[in-house]
DNA sequence: GGGTGCATGTAATGGGTTACATGATTCT
DNA sequence: AGAATCATGTAACCCATTACATGCACCC
């Protein structure tokens, strides 16, 4: 994806605002606070720390660990909240995200529908436990709520959460549409008889 | 975004069981259809659909045109349709998209509240119009019914009506909190009075 | 004893967009 | 007159993931 100047080294400033931290930390971050809605590998994020660092955006210090290499801690400077702030005020493009299990039911038609439903399954299992996560994320905020990233925060779990509940609903009625459809593949132009279908 | 191994040429065999159709119609196509999940650019289509060719998943023929390019027109064989099932059969694997858009307000409380509202309006204003997009084409292929790709297509037009939906609840909502909280940054700690307030 | 987590980093590989090149026709 | 559409294609560039490399500590 070689969307124009990439947001990758921006993305640690932003999280170098709330604290101070090494590389492997914006990982874990990553992970557990935007990771709904945006992701960076280590292999993007270690080389962006050293970059940055060399622009003077962000600072770093050495912390001695045993048995463990050493933690670099970086922190952003006055010169990386400017870099950020600049980068904030730019309108973001609107971009078209690449789904492919929906790709894959487009052309649903071309393989037996068991395929497509199993898809379908697969999808709300995995994605009905999340639910859950987003609304404590929430309540988690919401304790929080004094400070000034919380009502920002807020807004982006409240899209995690809506979101995954209009997937769940799709998938939900589109599970219950393709089974019909099963149905009637088995038993073409048979009024429903019942038992022993056809064997 | 390096997914090992990619789906742009399987879309375009996708497209193809359709009808034969040349490199610039699939990208029309690819837009008018599957456009709001997924993308392919003409620099992606043409290289690709010469590698199916010569992996005999496709066959060309060429048509003269006057004062334009000739067109090639690419079909399906056999071999790409085994090719296509195939694929088709291995569940995708679930993919983080990144949204732009979702990062910058996350980290809104670094900038202006009138930044991250500017964003949520342009969004409103963009995505609305598309709603009506969505039913419309809905619309258009119940009364394709009998094609076996009718429910297919359907869902996946469903899919967009319904996260579409959902996405405008959100920025509503969100819009409608962060004029809250500019109202108070204006006025911090003063009851509301009205009136030519501060100027 | 083997897997997982902590912790950093580099290199290979592959994907994908954008820009460039060309040129006639049709719409504004 | 100039922009947009039709139509194909290549090359440069860059972005990003994955794999590899290293090694200790802790848990089962």
């Amino acid at each position: 994806m070689a969307r124009r100047s990439s947001s990758s080294s921006e993305v640690l400033l932003g999280l170098l605002t709330i604290q101070p931290m090494s590389g492997y930390d914006l990982g874990q971050t990553i992970r557990a606070s935007i990771g709904h809605f945006w992701n960076e590998s280590y292999g993007q994020i270690y080389p962006n720390l050293k970059k940055l660092q060399a622009e003077g955006l962000v600072t770093s210090k050495t912390e001695r660990q045993k048995g463990k290499p050493d933690r670099h801690i970086y922190a952003i400077t006055p010169k990386g909240r400017e870099r950020l702030a600049q980068w904030l005020a730019v309108p973001p493009q609107p971009e078209v995200p690449r789904n492919e299990m929906l790709l894959k039911l487009f052309f649903g038609a071309q393989v037996a529908p068991a395929i497509s439903i199993g898809y379908l399954e697969r999808m709300i299992a995995a994605e009905r436990p999340l639910l859950d996560r987003f609304q404590q994320v929430q309540e988690e905020i919401a304790k929080n709520r004094q400070y000034p990233d919380a009502p920002y925060w807020k807004m982006a779990a409240r899209f995690g959460e809506i979101e995954l509940e209009a997937h769940l609903r799709w998938a939900e009625e589109s599970l219950a549409e393709l089974r019909k459809l099963a149905r009637k593949a088995q038993s073409p132009a048979t009024p429903p008889k019942e038992k022993h279908a056809s064997h």
